[in-house]
DNA sequence: ACGATTTGGGAAAAGGTTTTCTCAGAGAGA
DNA sequence: TCTCTCTGAGAAAACCTTTTCCCAAATCGT
């Protein structure tokens, strides 16, 4: 019988340790470790040399050991509930970036609004040792499902709600507001409407009332805001309360909206009937949602909250909490910034 | 003066260890971690007592201490470059929901096709003595910009092109197509087209040709599918190719699109052109993107690739593969799964 | 009552790294 | 030549838990 080939090892051999490097190089562990991180004192010779061996060895340092000695993990938790992530992900994205340069990993963890699920994830990441935690979540006026207030690492609150006397980083929604009424208003519009979310929404609130403010301090007519779901069909049923009545003259010439998708129902009721965006009538969206705003049609000019920015700004803060420097409690609000497409016209000339 | 308060410190004091809950049990700390861990021998009354003071103490064991030991760390990575998360996040959610139960956490890692990255964040991943790596994409035709073939962990590719001789879990795009060609027949659809993404995508080929079998299991006509991009506006695009030509009775009765968009792009086409869904023709779409296909009008019938299922095996996969236990390699198909709703009509009488 | 076995529990090593001490030898100053 | 100060490097503790081995006391059998 030929002799049977072994099957390749699912794992291959274990990673070499501090004590294989020193024992090649012939120095004990204590000096290896020196050597390496750049540590005490010995010749330049005998660091290289180490060093050189090291590097043939592919040695890496085993992070749990290290984290175990430091009593810092380089290891952060971020806990959402956005489990579309339509939030989450381009603040992860900017979590992620500012961490990833400083060694710093992140632990996923979807709560989705169970707290039994959330308690279980954060002893997991507690006993994991995290560094801190990121909270995330969906709307920026609900707390995440768990409490996180007496934790013994650091939280920073990133568009949730955060707990009293912590860091919390949200949006500015009324700036957002500002800068799609004043577009409007710049532009030479003067009927100017706003259709958004539910009542119950704390945003919908802050952007009215923006709205309202900017349309006072230009003297232009005020009126309700049309308030609904944050979907398609919304859209399309406040174009019928809006554009239902005859009398043209009564008509708005601009359409400010909650989110791209109630924007979208807009742009397209107004199509069906016979109205021209951005001619007649002007749209701008919120969220600038790409793969929305770019399919209506016209592309819709819509207001970015630059959640990256948001999460590269919670990821900075945790780390300087993690570092020790106190941070200053509150809430913060980061400004958003106007994606301008086609929906709104030009200025006049 | 008054006396200040202390501002509380921003860190409690720190976790409780082993060695304390056996000081306070007036144990060793042999004996507590025996006692904790239902090994050893010792009377019930002692066991009883240590378990007792350590839920006191609210002692949690400290995992990288435990993981050091076991050369295990409870921990994966998941390594994605699909940043907007349409894929990768249902994807998430199985992983983390077939994991969570096990006391592992997930590592997000969005490479982002970036080759530096991907080094960077595989690196990272391994310092921390993750168990294992899933690798997710948003493409199952393409590799990741990185290489995971000689790690030292296990590596499941889910939703992502495999090495050779991995494990792999797809979706199953031609069965996924055929559900929906079939469900077309089954209504009585008879000119039935395929209008999908761009060439280069090896699903779109797949669907393909899995549409044209079925059409012709059932002596349907076939007619080579319409290929453009992922888009509302190639529905649009494919709609004045299929139904400009005069001659209402060479209009297809069926359309089954590639992707949510294009199929949402080929409804509103076809409403525009007065040509009514689904009485007049039926459309179906993939990937049952819920916010697409539940906006359009009306709202639509669309294959969903179960990637909740499809990242739930992964995991589990994974696990086993961790275990020691040898996974079967090679590309594994899960079944999609049709979600009806009124873009195809009723079957008739 | 004496040896054999069981019982309850502790000591110590292991896991990989960092850091503080310690120490032998070398060079310098007198 | 004798002491003092560096210099280069190692020993060992520490981080926290698990596990193997070991030992004394208690129980059992005869």
């Amino acid at each position: 019988m030929s002799a049977d080939a072994e099957p390749a090892p699912v794992s291959a051999k274990p990673p070499v340790t501090l004590r294989e490097v020193a024992a090649a190089a012939g120095v004990s562990v204590a000096t290896a470790s020196k050597a390496l991180n750049g540590q005490g004192r010995m010749t330049a010779e005998t660091r290289e040399r180490i060093r050189e061996t090291a590097r043939l060895l592919g040695f890496r340092p085993n992070s749990l050991a290290q984290s175990l000695l430091r009593k810092r993990s380089f290891t952060v938790g971020l806990l959402t509930n956005d489990t579309y992530g339509r939030f989450s992900l381009p603040l992860m994205a900017g979590v992620s970036d500012a961490l990833v340069d400083n060694g710093v990993s992140v632990f996923l963890c979807n709560v989705e609004d169970d707290t039994r699920l959330g308690q279980l994830h954060v002893e997991a990441m507690l006993d994991k040792r995290v560094d801190g935690i990121i909270a995330t979540g969906k709307r920026i006026d609900r707390h995440l499902p768990v409490d996180l207030s007496n934790l013994r690492v650091p939280v920073v609150y990133a568009f949730t709600q955060p707990d009293p006397g912590a860091v919390g980083l949200v949006s500015d929604d009324a700036g957002g507001a500002r800068l799609a009424v004043e577009h409007f208003v710049r532009l030479g519009r003067r009927r100017i409407t706003h259709v958004s979310g539910p009542e119950s929404f704390a945003v919908v609130h802050a952007r009215a009332e923006a709205c309202r403010e900017v349309l006072q301090e230009h003297g232009l007519p005020t009126a309700e805001p049309l308030l609904g779901a944050w979907s398609e069909a919304w859209g399309h049923e406040a174009v019928a309360k809006l554009f239902g009545k005859a009398g043209r003259e009564g008509w708005p010439d601009a359409v400010f909206c909650g989110n791209d998708q109630i924007a979208r129902g807009v742009i397209d009721a107004l199509r069906e009937r016979g109205i021209r965006v951005p001619e007649d009538v002007g749209v701008i969206g919120f969220d600038n949602w790409e793969i929305v705003a770019e399919a209506t049609r016209p592309p819709l000019t819509s207001v970015d909250m630059n959640l990256a920015s948001l999460g590269r700004e919670a990821g900075l803060a945790l780390l300087s909490l993690v570092g020790g420097r106190a941070a200053v409690p509150g809430i913060r609000k980061l400004p958003c910034r106007l994606v301008v497409r086609q929906s709104c016209g030009s200025p006049p000339e």
